[in-house]
DNA sequence: GAGATAATCAGTAACGATTACTAAATTTAT
DNA sequence: ATAAATTTAGTAATCGTTACTGATTATCTC
């Protein structure tokens, strides 16, 4: 993977927000620095550093996915009133070593989202 | 929410399984048994399942969304070969006052889900 | 059980998020 | 500086899901 200019953009919006925007609102900050980036690379760029694990994807149970670049271990919570999504500090858990005896298979990694309403909502 | 028969064929599907399918299969699945079944209905009747809590939906981070029909505490394995999604046994974890401390807001659940390679993948 | 009322359905159209494509621009290697 | 490789902008296509509508089915009341 290369450098582009666009790329070390999309990092540095996602480096200096403690959101966890979407590819959309990633699109919208990024069109303010340069009105002529594509909604494409945004997307193609997303993919690439998901899978080199520079960046974290966070799948939820509403909407569309939400992107995270801090990549230290470290769990979710989800509003289910405004859908805001927060990180947590509470301890990694350590059970993927009982997961890969139980699947047989090998473990790369775990998500854990909590689900509920943030203190605004409730 | 009342009874019908579509909704307690899906029902049926999704508790005669032990994989998680997802609503395009159990379309599938439900057409064999009547092919006037509409895709609309299945989605219209997961949303309604789930939301009472009768099903659950799994996020997962790759293609759509899928559906179990078991609804005791248990968590997910999902291989990033195959796309299969199988049921752990490990035990639930209690860090949800954990999380309410933290956030000041109330958890309602949570979801814990694992990724690897699977034993046939692998 | 018959008729009225409410819930649900099939079928299809619309939508929104994401992916695919292509020719042009930018980055990297020589 | 030139050639090769990567990445881009822009747009079209795809796919999962939701919305809508008039017809059907379940439920309620007598």
């Amino acid at each position: 993977m290369g450098y582009s200019r666009q790329r070390e953009m999309l990092l540095s919006v996602l480096k200096d927000t403690k959101s966890h925007p979407t590819a959309n609102a990633i699109y919208e900050e990024m069109r303010k620095r340069d009105p002529k980036v594509s909604l494409g690379t945004v997307y193609r760029n997303l993919a690439l550093l998901t899978e080199s694990g520079i960046i974290l994807r966070i799948d939820t149970e509403h909407d569309s996915v939400h992107y995270d670049g801090f990549t230290h271990p470290h769990y979710h919570f989800v509003c289910n009133g405004c859908g805001e999504v927060s990180d947590l500090s509470i301890n990694p858990i350590g059970i993927e070593a009982e997961v890969e005896k139980e699947t047989g298979g090998s473990v790369a990694g775990h998500t854990l989202v909590f689900y509920g309403k943030c203190k605004k909502c409730k």
